[in-house]
DNA sequence: CGTCAATGTCTACGGCGTAGACTACGCTGT
DNA sequence: ACAGCGTAGTCTACGCCGTAGACATTGACG
């Protein structure tokens, strides 16, 4: 009978708050945030659902946890002397960290707690606009404008939606839709042509943003 | 007996999709969008939830149908010369809508569905952007750096919470875990100096980003 | 060996979106 | 006038969700 017990429940390491939320971030990786939930966690981990409230308070503290982790994911490289190479390098590489977990927007946006991790890494775009030579005022302003941006996402107002296959129908109704809008549809078609059709590049148009929000503080730093 | 048919039925007009759309609105603008869910949308109408499904495919359509509602209330002031403040003005007034509605941010986002009158708003920015002599690829662009902030809200990174009364411990805790981090020390500081504690002027903030957006797009115009 | 704290299980509650059967009504064609 | 039908609303039920609370198991320590 010890030899059942092992097999059973000996077999697993005992469940820790690190392993629930490095479980959570791995789900919400694979299967979209929308799955994550306690009963779907605990199932992943081989426990019951309400062993989880062993290790965390409840899902918002799931949910807080998984930030604090991503967030953590990010590393701070050292600057050197430019300070907009250094900010910009530094939302770079947030933005992979990004990309790598697309959940990530939409559960720092609803759940809006200031971790330590996070603090940590407001601390370091703080220094290099200071290195820059930024007031204290100017770098609020700064924050603000970058909003998320500063964590290497826009919220585009469409996303690129990647519809597989529209049908014949679907893009008449469309086009006729279209009709009544003039501009909206030259850059529907602007778009459509060069790259794959309606999709535009992401990485280029955060660039874009990112360095056309850089230079426009470069110039107020005054 | 047709009286008794008449106060239990008739009093009410007889549902329309339109007033169903309204009353969800109006619970989402009393109660949070998190209270708008089929069964208190119904009782608000004096109705089964699933009468709503008469005039209604399901829950996703009212989304969007709300999101279209409030962006048919942005009205579109025809543009004087000045290409940088018709956007501008453009873009406040749809602020203003914003601010009616604050949970209008969190659904447009997770349901970007694209409605005639989110076309017609687009159309209306685009014309407005051509007018200031941009190629389609600079007005693309700049909807990708404007982002969200076309409508009238970005999406800051903390909100300003309002923690109506912060207890001496939980202040004491936050001071000690700021001590590891002095530009944020430093920025908190500044920031509840001016104004009420803790809390920013949002509409200058948004102003202040959206001029430096609109100031750069401008010099990139060439 | 007995006790205790820790860890996981089980059951249950109220809420959600919604499928499907049923009811009550007014309109229409004969 | 009356049968038939479409339309609007109700009712019940299903499978999800987060989580409260009682219970079972276990390993450590006196």
């Amino acid at each position: 009978m010890v030899d059942k017990l092992e097999t059973s429940t000996d077999r697993r390491p005992p469940l820790t708050k690190e392993r629930v939320l490095r479980a959570a971030v791995d789900l919400a990786d694979r299967e979209g945030i929308d799955s994550l939930s306690m009963r779907r966690l605990g199932q992943g981990l081989g426990v019951d659902a309400m062993a989880l409230y062993r290790h965390v308070r409840n899902k918002d503290e799931i949910l807080d946890g998984i930030v604090e982790a991503i967030v953590g994911e990010i590393s701070l490289p050292d600057s050197n002397g430019d300070w907009k190479a250094a900010l910009r390098a530094q939302v770079m590489v947030a933005r992979q960290v990004m990309l790598r977990h697309p959940w990530a927007p939409k559960v720092i946006e609803e759940r809006p707690a200031v971790s330590p991790t996070m603090l940590g890494y407001i601390e370091s775009v703080l220094a290099k606009l200071a290195d820059g030579g930024f007031s204290i005022d100017m770098a609020h302003h700064a924050i603000h404008v970058l909003g998320s941006r500063i964590l290497g996402f826009n919220q585009d107002l469409f996303e690129d939606s990647a519809d597989p296959a529209p049908s014949p129908e679907a893009a008449a109704a469309v086009a006729r839709a279209l009709a009544a809008y003039p501009h909206v549809t030259e850059l529907a078609q602007s778009v459509s042509h060069d790259g794959v059709l309606g999709a535009c590049d992401d990485d280029f148009e955060f660039a874009f943003g990112l360095d056309l929000i850089l230079d426009g503080l470069e110039r107020r730093r005054a």
